[in-house]
DNA sequence: TTAGATGCAAATGTTTTGCATCATC
DNA sequence: GATGATGCAAAACATTTGCATCTAA
């Protein structure tokens, strides 16, 4: 779980440096809630000219192996990634193709799995396919 | 729900011909269970020398389209296909990789997150990690 | 000071496209 | 016979890599 206002300490505590391109990296993570690379990438180029796509590349993996970030897959689209926040499942709008966050207990969906099936099991995700907020109106 | 022995009438069925090249498509899919663009590409190379991966290709696309296959996302994995079999969840191994179905009723969650969440949703996918049957030995 | 991070440019990998030919219906 | 499917080759798009330079700790 992530607090985007310590995010400074937060890679410091993973062994990552807490460099201007990797702040603005999650930052702009937080802000999007789900993004792309082209996007992150579009948008902090507004801000740090001599930025890489690279750069992104490398963070989005570093960022992912730490737990900090999470990558996002969802069919037909390409690959996103999220801030690790509170636990919830997403739902992909049949309407006008966002995602949105609804809150969600994983954990319990976890020991139901478990229970029902009989395996170990760690973790899950969830997506749904759906009506999103806006949509509904 | 497709059963691969019907194959044939199911993809006309669905307005798609029967090609020898779509027939060994969907035949390899359903024995692999999970398979990859590029190993797909390979197995049936070796029957259909002739094949092209532009085909394989665009048939991901129309049998996904009609509902016949699923795309399967998992992080930090190539896009993969699967037959659109009865209803399961995945098992993703976290110690070999690989892929297990789990039978699992999506309705009956689908309804439950429903009743939680307040929203409108007609589709569920859920993909778990833990320790497949083989590894648990 | 030094290990890790960045930026660049090139290499590699993946997916799509247009079009001529072919095969199913 | 018509229409959809295939195969090919090229284009477009996405990701990774190596290495010199820079910078946070």
């Amino acid at each position: 779980m992530t607090n985007i206002d310590n995010i400074d300490d937060k890679l410091r505590e993973k062994g990552l440096r807490a460099t201007a391109q990797r702040l603005m990296i999650c930052r702009e993570i937080d802000k999007a809630g789900h993004i792309e690379i082209e996007s992150l990438y579009e948008s902090l180029k507004k801000q740090i000219p001599s930025l890489s796509i690279a750069t992104i590349y490398k963070n989005m993996h570093s960022l992912a192996e730490k737990e900090i970030i999470t990558e996002v897959n969802v069919s037909g689209k390409k690959t996103m990634y999220e801030l690790n926040i509170d636990p919830h499942i997403h739902l992909v709008c049949s309407e006008c193709g966002n995602i949105e966050d609804i809150p969600f207990d994983t954990i319990k969906l976890v020991s139901n799995i478990k229970e029902l099936s009989d395996r170990k099991i760690s973790e899950c995700k969830l997506t749904t396919v759906g009506i999103c907020s806006k949509c509904l109106g």
